[in-house]
DNA sequence: ATTTTAATATGACATATGTCATACCTAATT
DNA sequence: AATTAGGTATGACATATGTCATATTAAAAT
C-alpha cells in the first residue's frame, strides 16, 4: 500500500464516482489516494482495517476462509464500491479477505476520521445502507449460483474475471498466472477436480496449455460458459 | 397477515428487543402489531413490500428464486431483525421470499412512513447498516459452507430448524411436516437425492418414518451432523 | 365407482466431485 | 552432484448428486 501523493488523480476519481456527492459534509480534505500493487492484500481476515476504502480502479477479490483452514471467493469487486463498510459500524476485524487481482487505487479516510464524521451524515449513512443491500443481495445471488452450477461454468467466469491481460509479440493473450491450488481453493473444489476441469475446457476449445501454463483460446466459448456468476 | 389490536403486546415486544432505542425520533405512534399464521408470506419476490417489519416472535425462512424456476434456501430467522430493509432503501420490489414457518409477529411500519421518518433518522439508519452488514456476514459464512459440506449435513440442520414440535400423546415429537419436493428445491438438490438423505439420516437413528412422514427420532444425531448451517 | 392428480418412493444408470497414490519437473538447498 | 520441496499432472477408485423411468398411495375430481 503506497500513498499517492498526486491531488489531480485524486479530483479526476472523486469527480468521475461522484463520491462528493455521497456526503452530507465536505470531506474531501480527509481522502488520500492509495496505490496497491497486484496481488496485495486490502485487508486480511482478522486484522482491523485502518481505512475506509473507496475502490476506484483496479479489480480486487474477496474471500472468506473457514475454520478447517479451507478458503472460498465470495466475488470480485471492479467498480465503484466501499470496502471496510462492516468494519466501520462493528469495530470488529474484517471477516473477509480482499486482494488486489490487478494494480489497485483506492481513496482512503482513516477509521477514526470515517466514524467521527460518517456516522453522523445521513447522506453517507444512506449510500451505505443502499450499498450493504446490493452487497447483500449479489452474495445471495452468486451463493445460489454457485450450488446450483458444477465446476465447469464457475471456472469459465472465474478465467474470464481474473486472467491477466498480456502483450505477446503484438497479440492480446489472457492467462491464467495464478496458483492452481489457490484456484482450486477458492472455487471450493479439490486440486484433482480442477485440473480434470482445465482439461474439459481445452476439450472444447475454451483454453489451451501454453509453456506450462493455461490461456484463453476462446473467449466466447467461456462466455457462453459462465453463467454470469461473480458480476 | 392479520393486524393485532393489542397495545400491551406490542409495547411487551418494544421492550423486550429494545426497539424504541434504534430511533433517534419516537415513532412508536407508527407501529402496528401484526400476525402472520405458519406458511404465510410476509414478503413475496417481484412484489412490494408494504411495510418496514421488525420481526419480533416466529420464525420465517428467506429463499430466492432462480431465472430457470428454481428456489434455494438462503436463511432463517428465528430472532430479532429486520425485513423490508432493502426494499426500504432502493425503492424496489423484494428480490426474495420470506414466509413464516411458524407463527410469526412482526411490528410493521408502513413504508411511506418509514420513508419519511426514518430516512433521516441518524440512529436508525446507523442501526441498519449494522444489521445489514450482520446478514452480509450471515449470508457469505452459509453460501460457503453450501459449498464445502454434503447434503447429508445440510438436511440434518435443516430438519432441525424447521421441524415442528408437536405434542403426541404426551410426547414431543419433532415432524417435518413440509413438502418434499420444496425442500429439495430450498436445499438446491433432486427430490430423487433428498430422499436418499432421508434414508441415511434413518440407517443413522437421526430420524424415523411414522404414518408415512419423518420425525426426529434423535435430536443429538442431527447436532452432530449439522454444522452450524443457517444460524 | 372410476379417473385423475399430486405426493411419495425406489431402482438403474450417468455425471460431478473427492481422495489417494504417485510421477514429473524445476528451483532451492545441502 | 545429490537432495529436498513446491507446483503441476494423472490414474484409479470411492462418494455425492442428477436424471429418468416407474410404482404406489391417497386425495381430489368426475
Amino acid at each position: 500500500m503506497i500513498k499517492i501523493n498526486d491531488k489531480r488523480r485524486l479530483e479526476k476519481y472523486i469527480l468521475n464516482h461522484r463520491i462528493n456527492e455521497i456526503f452530507d459534509n465536505d470531506i474531501k480534505c480527509f481522502m488520500e489516494l492509495f496505490y496497491f500493487k497486484r496481488n496485495e492484500y486490502i485487508c486480511k481476515e482478522g486484522e482491523d482495517v485502518p481505512y475506509l476504502f473507496f475502490f476506484v480502479e483496479g479489480k480486487v477479490k474477496i474471500y472468506i476462509t473457514m475454520s478447517n483452514g479451507k478458503s472460498l471467493l465470495i466475488c470480485f469487486y471492479d467498480d465503484f464500491r466501499i470496502i471496510g463498510d462492516m468494519e466501520m459500524m462493528s469495530v470488529k476485524p474484517a471477516t473477509n479477505n480482499v486482494q488486489a487481482i490487478q494494480d489497485t487505487y483506492c481513496i482512503g479516510i482513516s477509521m477514526e476520521t470515517a466514524r467521527k464524521y460518517l456516522l453522523n451524515d445521513v447522506k453517507f449513512l444512506r449510500f451505505m445502507c443502499g450499498s450493504l443491500g446490493d452487497k447483500l443481495d449479489k452474495c445471495s445471488n452468486n451463493c445460489s449460483i454457485n450450488l446450483l452450477y458444477p465446476l465447469e461454468n464457475r471456472l469459465a467466469s472465474y478465467i474470464l474475471a481474473t486472467g491477466q491481460k498480456l502483450n505477446c509479440n503484438g497479440k492480446s493473450v489472457i492467462k491464467i498466472n495464478e496458483n492452481l491450488k489457490e484456484i482450486s481453493e477458492l472455487l471450493g473444489t479439490s486440486y484433482r477436480h480442477l485440473i480434470r476441469t482445465f482439461n474439459i475446457l481445452i476439450e472444447k476449445g475454451g483454453i489451451i496449455k501454453n509453456n506450462g501454463g493455461y490461456e484463453v483460446a476462446d473467449e466466447e466459448i467461456l462466455k457462453k460458459l459462465s453463467a454470469d456468476l461473480y458480476k
